[in-house]
DNA sequence: TAACAAGTGCTAATCATTTGCAACTAAGTT
DNA sequence: AACTTAGTTGCAAATGATTAGCACTTGTTA
């Protein structure tokens, strides 16, 4: 799984029966440079390259994007309400996200055990893995300052929650 | 954290100055005889109940589910492409998702050690965790029978993504 | 270089979800 | 038990992300 050069892309669009054309370049270019722990929405994406003089219609985005994602080239993650992000799918970085239910703010962090245990639980059903995403909702500290939230129940807590998980089995 | 009844409900609800009603009495209802590893999108919902005679409004519906949400009551999923799906939030079966990219069968598999790699990931960063669920997309057998995925690239492997990182390090 | 299917950029749909608003009703208060 | 007030509902209209239709353009292959 080496990163992916225009020819490597080209090939593995051919060899599909599509075309590597320069939009779709220009989009792997962005997710390629793009820092570590970022992620773009589509209409994110298409500001950035709208400053950087090279519009891409929006419906192109769309639809580069979207199958960038099915070839495994760059993943969908859901962390915001109402719309997707996209980064680039490194399978040595492997990583998995933290996103506070306030302010969206997300953290990535790495922990191999949970691509494992996805393995052995897709193993003993006779699945293929595609892809594993453990999505962490939390509240950031600036949010529990500003006294979120207060909609959670009195008796809610996750603390208890894996307490209680555990003594029962 | 055990079950609600309109009781324990309503006194949730109160305490944040919110009301019980039937609308939201009926949801929970649902939600609690739905059997295990099922789960409803707000239209589903809306049909459910449509054939019982109890017509609650598409948009009521959509408020109280989210609300219940929030609440920590309901759990919000991305199982399917286009919409949410909703299940009753029992932290005693905290559980996470398999779903198949190709026909969307999803299933459920418990995993303690998820939920413990998520709060020890949590405290680290001083966030306070409010849910984690572990989503895998897969193709399952009969999706490998039809010939799917055509689009995944030709050098793409789960497997091999998880030898890499674990030889890496 | 020709042939043609795939891709792009418009614009116009879709479709899930949200919102505005008047009528209705829980919950707390006399 | 009636009164008050703010939360809730249901309807219809709006929103907003994503998709589809289509004429035009352009990669790819022979
Ligand atoms: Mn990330
Ligand atoms: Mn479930
Ligand atoms: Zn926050
Ligand atoms: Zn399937």
């Amino acid at each position: 799984m080496l990163p992916y050069t225009a020819n490597t892309l080209k090939a593995e669009l051919n060899s599909r029966g599509w075309r590597l054309t320069p939009q779709r370049e220009t989009i792997l270019h962005v997710f390629q440079n793009l820092p570590h722990g970022n992620h773009l929405s589509a209409d994110e994406l298409h500001h950035v390259l709208s400053q950087r003089g090279e519009t891409i219609s929006l419906s192109t985005i769309y639809r580069s994007v979207k199958l960038m994602a099915r070839m495994g080239i760059l993943r969908e993650l859901e962390l915001a309400e109402g719309h997707k992000h996209y980064e680039l799918n490194r399978p040595q970085h492997h990583h998995h996200h933290m996103v506070c239910v306030q302010c969206n703010k997300t953290v990535e962090f790495k922990n191999d055990s949970i691509l494992k245990q996805s393995l052995k639980q897709v193993d003993r059903d006779g699945l293929q893995l595609i892809d594993c995403q453990l999505t962490v909702t939390t509240i950031c500290p600036e949010a529990i300052r500003m006294g979120w939230p207060s909609e959670l129940p009195s008796n809610w807590s996750c603390t208890r929650a894996i307490s209680e998980t555990a003594a029962e089995e």
